[in-house]
DNA sequence: TGTAATCATACTGTTTTGGTAGGTTTATTC
DNA sequence: GAATAAACCTACCAAAACAGTATGATTACA
């Protein structure tokens, strides 16, 4: 039940960035930094994160990382879900997935069901600007 | 974020005994067989579900497996506790865990907290009661 | 004493996770 | 137009987790 090092690294990345406002774009070396994290692994991570639109990234000199929306705009479960593929609890309510042959008959799947909900509610009920402004010191 | 099969499992063991009530103890053969689920993988969950004190063993002839409580008294967060050791969504929230450096100044930490309370909530507030009577066909 | 069951231990193959390395392309600046 | 600083791309790797199998010991009942 684990959220992966990808999902929270990327969450920090996003929240690094509106926690720092610029004018420009950021380079990804700065945050790798202040967020203490392998910039290469950051790499990997934000690759996904400008391929699901929550980033906008400009090559060259000058160029790094903006945000694609407002952190208003930015749900934290829109971000979990593009680096996680799916925040469903088991496979067989993940999108795309054929029908589980023993879905008539199966006790636990309206249960998974609700779990899925009440996780989704939750995580989209919470947006990047909200991480900002709850946090510590 | 998916519950790992040892944790369905589990569930589906449990509510096919609230499902096939019996005097006395019930072979995991059978079980194994109405579920459709290979013995001796079975065995290794099962063993984890005594040692949580869900379930009674008795060894021997006429031996096998009953409810340590009824039903209405097992909490499907309890069932998935015991087999993934823990519900909680990121590690620094387990308990037992040394306090987390960033702690203090950490910007996530809250909405972990909200996320994992939220889980909790849901599963501890469905027993394996509700499973069997919330049941398809 | 035979038998049917739990219990214990060890092993294995596959997938996921977390991370590194090196090179290519693109835009800016001098 | 050359140097530079950045994103981008591909490939690889080690360790851990996952899902499952195999074998054998132990126990309780008939």
């Amino acid at each position: 039940m684990l959220v992966s090092t990808r999902g929270r690294y990327a969450l920090r990345v996003l929240t690094d960035m509106a926690e720092h406002p610029s004018e420009g774009y950021t380079p990804l070396k700065e945050i790798a930094e202040r967020q203490g994290i392998s910039e290469k692994y950051l790499e990997s991570i934000v690759k996904t994160l400008v391929q699901e639109g929550l980033l906008l990234g400009l090559r060259g000199k000058c160029g790094g990382y903006r945000l694609a929306k407002t952190p208003e705009e930015i749900p934290v479960g829109e971000v979990l879900r593009s680096m996680e593929g799916s925040l469903a609890p088991v496979s067989c309510l993940e999108e795309g997935q054929p029908a589980c042959p023993r879905e008539a008959d199966c006790r636990t799947l309206p249960m998974w069901t609700g779990l899925d909900r009440v996780i989704r509610d939750y995580l989209n009920g919470y947006t990047v600007a909200d991480l900002v402004s709850a946090g510590g010191i």
